[in-house]
DNA sequence: CAGAATCCCCGAAGATACTG
DNA sequence: CAGTATCTTCGGGGATTCTG
């Protein structure tokens, strides 16, 4: 049985609930983000290396979006001295906890395919 | 203890997640649509109502969004016959199952903002 | 109130070329 | 390879007005 609960205190809460979304969104935003994250979860990676699993993205993207996951210490950049630079990223450990959003949209994606597969 | 897991397997499984990943991302895109789903997680909410509490969104964009959220079966619009026309916005039983990762996201913005407020 | 229509502008983002 | 610099275009989206 669901708890009456105040006009006034449902607004608040629905607000605060807004307010702490659209601060994820504010680190999130656009869709590369999340994907480059979720690429980063199965391991360090390179610039052209990433530039290829995150379908679409040109390198001015990606080299915007890994400065400011960087900003927000999301993501490591490390760089090796080799004859051509070598770069890889990294998730860093606070990158690591916005796994549980993005494996939640994993696992919907795919639920939400296999209903449009099945259905239509 | 990790498993290993070979290399071509490695790269299947991510380009898979990232398949999932992207069929969620082009449902929810935009900063709107998470919010306005976010919203009326809350309850029903009218047209004017959602353009309040969703902060700095306007008209058309609200309109469009509602649209697009309609179109995918996340959001039914009801339409009451009263002398101003009433318009009543409410979450699908298939939207509310985008509400795992949407509370997903309000608690770590949540966590996120303490982070921030106390560290610095 | 709940939107549609119109006008308009700025910034996101692509293409291309260049560099260490 | 790992980017940066420059130029350009396109459309997201704001402001305003209008309607049922």
């Amino acid at each position: 049985m669901r708890e009456k609960i105040a006009p006034e205190r449902m607004h608040s809460e629905c607000s605060m609930h807004l307010r702490s979304i659209n601060d994820t969104l504010d680190i999130i935003n656009g869709k590369w983000k999340i994907s480059i994250i979720g690429s980063l979860g199965f391991g360090k990676k390179r610039f052209m290396e990433l530039q290829r699993e995150v379908e679409g993205i040109g390198a001015k993207m990606l080299s915007k979006e890994l400065r400011e996951l960087e900003m927000n210490k999301l993501v490591n950049r490390v760089v090796y001295d080799t004859k051509p630079v070598t770069v890889e990223y990294e998730i860093t450990e606070y990158g690591k906890t916005l796994q549980p959003i993005i494996q939640e949209m994993a696992r919907w994606g795919a639920q939400h395919r296999k209903k449009i597969m099945t259905r239509k």
